[in-house]
DNA sequence: CATTATAGAGAACAGTGTTCTTGTCAAGTA
DNA sequence: TACTTGACAAGAACACTGTTCTCTATAATG
């Protein structure tokens, strides 16, 4: 009937013939100058004629590769959200290896997370800023995001594990903690197995008020409001340390 | 030389001429339209010509009531200010009026923000979602932001005049409180007149928490993690209580 | 009444995403 | 080796978009 070009059915996915290997490779070209119209005019502005024009390429060529502006501008926040994860990462297992204290272990993510949207402040909007209709790819993203949040909360899992996490209690909510308990569910099997809801409740408080202070500066709303943002940051970070419970 | 129409240099703004007021009613009109189409179809969709055809107008003609797309749009953001700020103020009054105690005054913002969010979530991210290049106009964005800012921090004003603000002491932050105070000034000075840096700061931070958990619910961050935004949020509001002294 | 400023219409230009058709060249097959 | 198949690239075309220009009615002003 019909012959299958690469026929294994295993997991083998690397480039097999040169025709496939300058396919990713005009592929990760497309990308790069995507990239670079990205950072320096933002996402409105990016336009498939223009990368084409750069690439000295026809506009329709380029939908040999991207099956759409839509197609091409998700595997950019895909690939955001692989670099803010590796820098995160990256951050967590520096400190880890460094050896350092539970204060400066637990403030090596958010500092990684602020520093990579400072430097890639438009991937950052495509990330955490209002999504646009035909984008997210939900399956593809929540790999590099749960890395992300686990760097994150590696700080607190270990406070829990050598029995050094003292969470404050805080008022009552006026949902009972039972309710509280059953939303974040996923978060507690997922992310912090064994840990009790009111830690579970603050780790997501604490992403909240790291995507909130990053996002208000880089986007602006601390214009004449807050001179300098990096000392406003330390001392947030500062204080979701006690919030979370890592602080000692 | 040239005759002034409305040869007054005092501060009445109310249209004189029959031409003035139809003209306010046509830019109304054009709003309305141009909300609706932001409400279905979100802000990357809105798109002068579609305007046009539904109020019957040539797409010209609309030029005489807004200058470029992006001014329509600055518009509409300012709008979407004024319109959370009114929702803020109005809800905080309701609290005071009825004169709840403090956790519950406290809460009338932050829920009001999150229920305005999920009713105007386009609006939402025209506001705190990411900037595009032309929009946003400073000045006047400043009075209705500041209306807001002064309806969420009213109850810890008052908790300090009463002697009441109770503030955890946190763990110290990498920058000295001295280089904090100096950044949050403006804040201290336009809105906390007289209390101390730790609460300035610790208002600042509950401000983009509740940005971030109201955008990470309404940006579909929460999607397979959070089962009950809701709950979530009351636990989280209940949080800020704690932290920003409020709560007894 | 005459003048003038204004609202609106229409055409046009440059730009966009997308599709379709055509040609060209490399890879796999008989 | 010759042939067929498939993929890649280009070009034209379509339906849009924001914006500007010119032109014509019409309402307000002197």
């Amino acid at each position: 009937m019909f012959s299958l070009r690469n026929g294994h059915t295993d997991g083998m996915s690397a480039p097999r013939t040169a025709r496939d290997r300058v396919k990713d490779e005009v592929t990760s070209e497309i990308l790069t100058v995507a990239r670079a119209h990205l950072a320096r005019e933002g996402a409105a502005a990016l336009s498939l004629r223009s990368i084409a024009r750069d690439l000295e390429m026809a506009p329709s060529a380029l939908y040999r590769y991207f099956s759409s502006r839509d197609a091409l501008l998700s595997a950019l926040i895909l690939g955001a959200y692989g670099s803010l994860a590796d820098q995160a990462e990256h951050a967590s297992e520096a400190a880890y290896a460094r050896d350092d204290g539970p204060m400066a272990r637990w403030v090596a993510v958010p500092r990684a997370m602020r520093t990579w949207a400072r430097g890639h402040p438009h991937e950052w909007g495509l990330i955490f800023g209002s999504p646009v209709p035909g984008y997210e790819a939900p399956t593809e993203t929540v790999t590099p995001y749960t890395r992300l949040a686990q760097a994150l909360v590696r700080p607190i899992i270990e406070a829990h594990h050598n029995g050094s996490l003292r969470l404050a209690p805080s008022a009552p909510s006026s949902a009972g903690t039972g309710l509280l308990a059953l939303s974040v569910q996923p978060v507690t099997d997922g992310l912090l197995p064994g840990l009790p809801t009111v830690a579970v409740a603050r780790a997501l408080q604490a992403f909240a008020t790291l995507v909130g202070v990053i996002s208000l500066e880089l986007f602006g709303h601390w214009r004449n409001t807050v001179l300098e943002p990096e000392v406003l940051f330390e001392a947030t970070i500062s204080h979701l340390a006690s919030s979370t419970g890592v602080c000692p």
